[in-house]
DNA sequence: CCGAAGAGTTAGTCATGCCTAAATCTCGGT
DNA sequence: ACCGAGATTTAGGCATGACTAACTCTTCGG
């Protein structure tokens, strides 16, 4: 009994599983646009039907995580921003720590962390990100929300907006796909690297970029997913 | 979808974190002991009402996991005692990852344990395994099964068992009481230590016992508790 | 400005687990 | 052999979260 009542009260009211990943969901589709997020997207986001999405918007907005306004999306609260960057704290601390520590490889990280994130106390998570020595990124380049939840500001853009002769440092990559990672991996393509972009060939066809002296050929799909910061014109 | 599915494929047909629970407590109800365990042994172990146990040993008997003889209590299968055991690897190398690794106090790492245990990958818990040199003992003393499920046979005893004179090397102690650990870490005395029984007073009274020269008086739920193995008479 | 396509919601189920209250079984003692 | 205490199970609910099917709302094109 007393195991129980303990074990519930983390911190005020133990926030379900399911409100952290939809909130964090919400968080990253958000974005810095202002729009509010529609149902659809979440669902897909997450994984379930649309049915399923809508029932639990209502939840979350019951549980004042959300603002919803039917049929027309939902926005986060600043409660639910917060519970989103939590759980992103989480995530990318677990990542980082899965990779440096146990060595694992960063293509696999993210599913670890994905379940991980959800289950570790407040102790262990300071533990972990003392252990790193307060990081600030995670092995994709994302930035690691402080322990007071903000989160640095992002002025990279994506790699397929550079033209013909600028250069720059590969910043982030989503990490939510692993095959990506894994072709990024195998070239020696990390965030931090520096990288300039040598030709753009038409009609869709891959971007030419030069990464520490050798050449690739990088896709539009993988171009729009990496971001670039420090853009410098010419060379 | 594809999400979805892959998570829960995690081996064959994933194991629900219920069934996880009430399969490691039933195993150490079991104990040594032949017999079977009761419902509300079971019950009180998880922390939850006899109806709710009732309920849940019968879907455990449907998925396999137990053998249920309705009114007259449970015993795990060698599926069930699988799965129990494949709990207590994780969560024993859970407990020494946090102790060794992160730092965390020893009577600390149990209820993080409790949770993580349901929640880690099998490659996760290879790389723990790995970093640790595949362990054979937890903080506590409590043997690690193997990767392939073995338990070291334990020869140890209660230190309440032990008569006034006998010494040998206190083993382990159960992990669940973190005020009993505390009580033993401020005072120095932690598994693989030698101590030696001074004596024994009666109306269960204190024990008398001595390690590393000092002398402590152990109340006996702490005795009951502390086991023993290597026991010597005289000195 | 109306009607259909498509997005979103409601209705009705299911599975997991927990609860209380009420029934039922087992077993020891007379 | 029976009775009652105590253990156990059943019955009926609730919360979380997902699904399908069916209904409704918004919006865009003609």
């Amino acid at each position: 009994m007393s195991g129980v009542e303990a074990h519930n009260a983390h911190r005020s009211r133990r926030t379900a599983e399911g409100a952290e990943n939809y909130a964090k969901a919400i968080y990253q589709l958000q974005g810095r646009g202002e729009d509010a997020v529609g149902t659809g997207a979440v669902a897909e986001r997450i994984g379930v039907t649309p049915a399923s999405a809508s029932a639990m918007l209502k939840r979350l907005a019951d549980d004042g995580l959300v603002e919803h306004v039917p049929y027309h999306g939902v926005r986060l609260t600043s409660e639910g921003e917060q519970l989103a960057l939590e759980v992103i704290r989480h995530h990318r601390l677990i990542e980082l720590f899965l990779a440096e520590v146990l060595g694992m490889p960063w293509d696999r990280v993210h599913d670890e962390a994905e379940v991980l994130e959800h289950h570790i106390s407040e102790e262990l998570e300071e533990l972990i990100a003392s252990k790193l020595g307060q990081p600030l990124r995670d092995p994709h380049g994302d930035p690691i929300p402080s322990r007071e939840l903000d989160l640095a500001a992002d002025d990279s853009v994506r790699l397929s907006e550079l033209e013909a002769g600028q250069s720059g440092r590969f910043e982030r990559v989503s990490d939510r796909d692993a095959e990506m990672l894994r072709y990024l991996d195998e070239r020696g393509i990390h965030p931090g690297v520096e990288l300039e972009v040598s030709r753009r060939e038409p009609f869709a066809g891959p971007m030419l970029v030069e990464v520490g002296g050798v050449t690739h050929a990088l896709g539009g799909e993988l171009i729009e997913r990496m971001r670039v910061s420090g853009v410098s014109s010419g060379g």
